[in-house]
DNA sequence: TCTGCCGATCAATCATAGAC
DNA sequence: TGTCTATGATTGATCGGCAG
């Protein structure tokens, strides 16, 4: 898995060219969307990226038409109609509220941009 | 297979690459800030306004590039070299420093 | 102390532009 | 004309900080 073209065993003691600086060296923790039922063991969880289906963003897309926000309630009952997490529920209303102000900020700027002379 | 991951053929369809100048003045900031290319939100919109391009390009260029770099160093050494050599100012120690503001135009 | 949200970012992937 | 690489955008999920 480790491919370090540079050098692998030690720090660069001579950094030629460039340094490695800390932000090169972030690793993010695999997601916890572990399932436990399915795949006993063996079957690493899940350690890659959920794939929705059409038929799931439909639906979170309309309920979120509906509410921006979730009640425990709410979110109980869509995670057990779409087969998944509450927490996948969550983050996926987490993410679409930000990109919806990213939208309506994208939308304003370039009328804003041409109203400011220069 | 399938999937349908045709996704309506959303977005990200016809993708425009940025001009010389944005990529130029983009990768003079990040090569000028290797030790931590993270631009500020104000940085970034002074990017986005030399660039000509928006913020969140801005923002989807630096995380590009990052993830990018990092996976393969290798392949950016030159590339690294280049504009190294074309910026001198650098923050290899320096630690958060409230730059002043240049004032860039005037609004 | 614990949970949800925000803002920023990561990391993998999509789809296209460009090189060959 | 088809294949491989470079690159901009999208997005499920993580990280740190803040509020209740």
């Amino acid at each position: 898995e480790d491919k370090d073209p540079s050098c692998p065993p030690e720090p660069c003691p001579n950094a030629s060219a460039t340094q490695t600086f800390d932000w090169m060296k972030v690793k993010r923790n695999p997601p916890k969307t572990a399932k436990v039922s399915e795949y006993g063991l063996l079957g690493q969880p899940n350690t890659i990226r959920t794939n929705f289906t059409t038929k799931q963003l439909t639906e979170l897309e309309k309920e979120f038409h509906f509410n921006k926000y979730l009640t425990r309630a709410r979110r109980v009952e869509i995670a057990a109609t779409l087969e998944l997490n509450e927490t996948q529920v969550k983050i996926w209303f987490q993410n679409r509220r930000m990109k919806q102000k990213k939208r309506e900020k994208e939308g304003l700027a370039p009328a804003a941009a041409s109203r400011s002379a220069k | 297979v399938m999937i349908l991951r045709s996704r309506f053929l959303d977005a990200r369809r016809k993708r425009r690459n940025f001009s010389k100048q944005a990529t130029e003045v983009l990768n003079e900031y990040f090569y000028s800030h290797l030790s931590n290319p993270y631009p500020s939100e104000e940085a970034k919109e002074e990017l986005a306004k030399k660039g000509g391009i928006t913020v969140s390009q801005v923002s989807n260029w630096f995380g590009n590039k990052r993830i990018r770099y990092k996976k393969n160093m290798g392949k950016f050494q030159e590339e690294a070299n280049i504009y190294a050599a074309k910026t001198a100012v650098d923050a290899s120690s320096v630690v958060a420093q409230g730059n002043q503001a240049h004032s860039p135009s005037t609004p």
